[in-house]
RNA sequence: GCUGAUGUGGCGAAAUAGGCAGACGCAAGGGACUUAAAAUCCCUCGGGGCGAAAUCUCCGUGUCGGUUCAAGUCCGACCAUCAGCACCA
């Protein structure tokens, strides 16, 4: 008799065996080996520790890695932290610690609970973006950046609120500050930039070379914006001209009037020539003292101010038509300028009505009495001009090409991409992040410190809460602003901006590549070795920025010849959810969180890693329960007891189908990240062998490999006890697809498209025969009371007679 | 508003390429073992109807239509939920 199953005993012992014997530890190259790289997004390592999410995406995809490595690959399954950024600093602020004392713990307690699950992870490349020797590459990536034109100090709007200073984009919640709660409000300030709209073209145009979900794909495409479209020149007929971005050249001839962006310069030029400017610089200071939320929340008022004594002149047909400002313009985008045809465009259409504007109809074939006949309407409809001249009755995608032709001839116009996507904001007026490695001289102006005296480490101090006058908190440590210029030795004042959260975590996954390399950030051979990741799982709150950073960061690196691909991830999945029992978000508040560790020390990380990847699909959220956690340990417990049913003398052939074809399913199943169905794959396995009753000492071991990848505590265990060998050193079973034939097959059997019977039929049976048999089977014969009129036979799915 | 996804028993969910809807599991009910409980094992389990029975019959994958011998799956319209983007010219 067998010792029963105790998952808590036989997890430590194999927890540290992996550890001591350096298990999954791996080589940049093996011989005869193709290399995989498998990764998970470094977390943020908080207080409260692993929680249920990271359990359920680190033992799937660690059983993703496992499975993999059975089969012969070199497998890069790397783990880090991410300790740099906000969360940690409040913290920090919050516990009155400083962050590096915080952030030291709780990576600590993080690997413990980590450990515990037992995943595979090579634990001696771990990372952490917060370590000095790793973000030394962060700031010497930001000096390459700025060498080649694609960091610069810019004036540029921040957040602001009056309590906490300069906030990060995420720090505002619907105009107000997630802290105190206060209004934000925009204010100018220089910052560093990363030219990220450079790269636009190419982060739109390569997403055809990835494998992502279709919806990753979508909200990157959503995120860049590209639209294509003219760019037309105005003359203003008091002098001057200014350009404006349009899509719809083919509306150009129903233009009324035009708006400017408060904010554009050319407002400025004509101040002269305004005749009712006081009333121009009121609307433009209100607009100012709006934030960003507020200037882009749609359906709201539209709110404009007439230029007096300006006129734009329109130049298809050389009509004069009035010119405005509006806050519905942005100024960062296209030229800060629009043609205004209300009749085609809903916003032109509110701000027509408010001002008592005439509308022309252009397009025809819709109504503009209520609302205007826009672009997402017309442009399915195949719609002819109207009102335009010589294009009248031209269809809108003749129009399009023809009118641009005409004004480019002209030369007031030409093609223009523009992007929604905006330079990168690099600067953060904090102290928890990599110090900008800048320095500003009198003489030289900007320039990097030199490579060699990198890390600019951040001093530690005793205050570090944000300045109330927006500048870092660096700003007044005397002895980390006070240096010598790099170039000409005068004295010169360092940056004391930090980069933002999203710095490290954009390229941690080359430095895994090469953790421990102290003079480059990664060596060429061992990117060349595991780029491009094979597969990427992260959460999905963050997946669009954090993908559209990683892909703008490899795209310049590859360009200087640093990273050997150009797309660092080929395939992005994400985890959904675990929601509490009652179906809500787990959280404190809610009060109906798990704590994984309760878990493992009630059933075992096993068990727990099984429920993981059988609670549901993999990509959709789904609700915890403790009973399905049993489930799973009663399955464990069902295969450590077959111990008992061996029988080495067993001949019968009566599992050779199930298991080949369980086989085929679970190794199908964790390529395509469908977890759940592996498993009961595995159940419906396990139940049929103690149906039958008896296994060989052969069968088991396949078993145990494939329940192996996600119970490998259980597995490493009984291949012990049943001396199989180390079961790291076990290969994948290779199914055998001759078993999966079968010599005979049932055949479900309709009569005019209802099942009426199944029939046992020869594989390889022809239409003729399978009718026969069909006929011949009473329960199914006593159907046909009418004469056949047509016979569907799909071999070895159906067949369907009908009759009349 | 735009884009994308999802909608199947009491519950979590399966269903390769249009071919037996509900695999697998939970909960529930019944039984075996036990002094008893736990554990374990076995049986039943979408809904309605006829009935002694089911291997009978009708209905059933958000709603309404369509294509097809055959639709959870394809097409059209709609409803609901979730996510991302949101005055982007």
């Amino acid at each position: 008799m067998i010792n029963k199953y105790e998952p808590l005993k036989i997890e430590k012992k194999w927890q540290k065996y992996w550890e001591e014997n350096k298990t999954y530890e791996v080589q940049n190259k093996v011989q005869g080996k193709e290399n995989e790289y498998i990764l998970i997004e470094f977390p943020y390592p908080s207080g409260i520790g692993l929680h249920m999410g990271h359990c359920r995406s680190y033992t799937a995809i660690d059983a993703l890695a496992r499975k993999e490595r059975l089969c012969g690959k070199n497998v890069l399954f790397p783990f880090g932290t991410d300790a740099f950024g906000l969360e940690a600093e409040r913290t920090a602020i919050k516990e009155h610690k400083l962050p590096q004392e915080i952030v030291a713990r709780n990576i600590e307690t993080f690997k413990t609970q980590v450990k515990g699950l037992g995943l595979s992870f090579d634990w001696s490349r771990t990372i952490n973006s917060c370590d000095e020797d790793y973000y030394k590459w962060t700031q010497w990536q930001f000096i390459q950046f700025f060498k080649n034109g694609l960091a610069e100090k810019q004036e540029t709007t921040v957040n602001w609120c009056p309590n906490c200073g300069v906030l990060a984009n995420e720090e505002v919640e619907d105009g107000k500050c997630c802290q105190c709660h206060s209004e934000t409000t925009q204010k100018s300030k220089a910052q560093w930039v990363l030219k990220m709209t450079k790269y636009g073209e190419r982060l739109a145009d390569d997403l055809v070379k990835t494998d992502y979900l279709e919806h990753i794909k979508q909200s990157q495409l959503n995120w860049i914006g590209k639209s294509e479209g003219i760019e037309v020149d105005f003359k203003i007929k008091q002098g001057g001209t200014f350009s404006i971005f349009t899509t719809c050249i083919e509306t150009i001839y129903g233009i009324t009037f035009m708006v400017l962006a408060p904010e554009n310069k050319i407002v400025d030029k004509l101040k002269e020539k305004i005749t009712n400017w006081e009333e121009v610089e009121n609307y433009r200071k209100s607009a100012a003292k709006k934030s960003e939320f507020d200037r882009t929340e749609m359906n709201k008022d539209k709110s404009g101010c007439k230029l007096c004594g300006i006129q734009a002149i329109n130049p298809v047909n050389g009509k004069e038509v009035d010119v405005y400002i509006g806050d519905f313009v942005l100024v960062g985008y296209g030229t800060g300028a629009v043609m205004a045809v209300p009749a085609h465009d809903q916003r032109d259409y509110e701000f027509a009505d408010k001002f008592g504007i005439e509308k022309i109809q252009v397009i025809d074939g819709g109504d503009v009495s209520e609302s205007a006949f826009s672009k997402q309407e017309y442009l399915s409809k195949n719609c002819k001009l109207m009102n335009s001249e010589e294009f009248t009755g031209t269809t809108v995608s003749d129009a399009k090409k023809a009118i641009a032709d005409k004004l480019i001839k002209a030369g007031v116009a030409r093609k223009k991409i523009n992007f929604k996507m905006r330079d990168w904001i690099f600067s953060r007026q904090r102290y928890w992040g990599e110090p900008i490695p800048m320095i500003n001289c009198p003489h030289c102006g900007w320039v990097p410190e030199k490579e060699e005296n990198l890390p600019i480490t951040l001093p530690h101090v005793d205050s570090y809460e944000p300045t109330k006058d927006g500048e870092s908190p660096l700003s007044v440590i005397e002895e980390f602003v006070n240096c010598k210029c790099p170039v000409c030795g005068a004295k010169a004042k360092r940056e004391t901006d930090t980069m933002p959260g999203w710095a490290g975590s954009s390229w941690y996954f080359l430095r895994y590549c090469d953790p421990h390399n102290s003079s480059e950030l990664a060596s060429k051979e061992a990117l060349e070795a595991w780029l491009p990741v094979s597969i990427y799982n992260g959460g999905n709150e963050h997946t669009t920025r954090h993908l559209l950073y990683a892909r703008f960061w490899v795209k310049v690196l590859y360009d200087l010849g640093i990273v050997p691909v150009d797309e660092p991830f080929n395939k992005r999945i994400s985890q959904g959810l675990i929601l509490g029992a009652d179906g809500k978000k787990m959280s404190k508040s809610a009060g109906n969180g798990v704590d994984p560790r309760v878990m493992v020390d009630r059933y075992g990380a096993d068990s727990l890693r099984v429920w993981m990847s059988f609670i549901g699909e993999y990509s959709e959220s789904a609700g915890w329960s403790e009973d399905g956690l049993k489930a799973c340990n009663k399955l464990l417990t069902r295969i450590w007891n077959l111990q008992d049913l061996i029988s080495d003398n067993k001949e019968t052939k009566e599992l050779n189908y199930i298991l080949n074809q369980t086989i085929k399913k679970v190794e199908s199943d964790i390529d395509s990240n469908k977890f759940n169905t592996a498993i009961s794959a595995i159940m419906i396995l396990v139940n049929e062998i103690y149906r039958v009753g008896g296994l060989s000492r052969e069968e088991y071991k396949t078993l145990l490999i494939l329940i192996g990848s996600f119970a490998p505590h259980l597995s490493s265990e009984v291949f012990e006890i049943m001396n199989f060998g180390k079961f790291e050193n076990a290969s994948w079973p290779i199914y055998d697809e001759s078993a999966l034939i079968l010599d005979e097959i049932e055949l479900p059997v309709q009569i005019n498209g209802k099942v009426r019977g199944i029939i046992k039929v020869p594989a390889d049976a022809n239409e003729e025969k399978v009718v026969s048999l069909a006929k011949q089977n009473t329960d199914i014969s006593k159907y046909i009371t009418e004469s056949i009129v047509k016979v569907i036979f799909v071999p070895k799915k159906i067949l369907n007679i009908i009759v009349k």
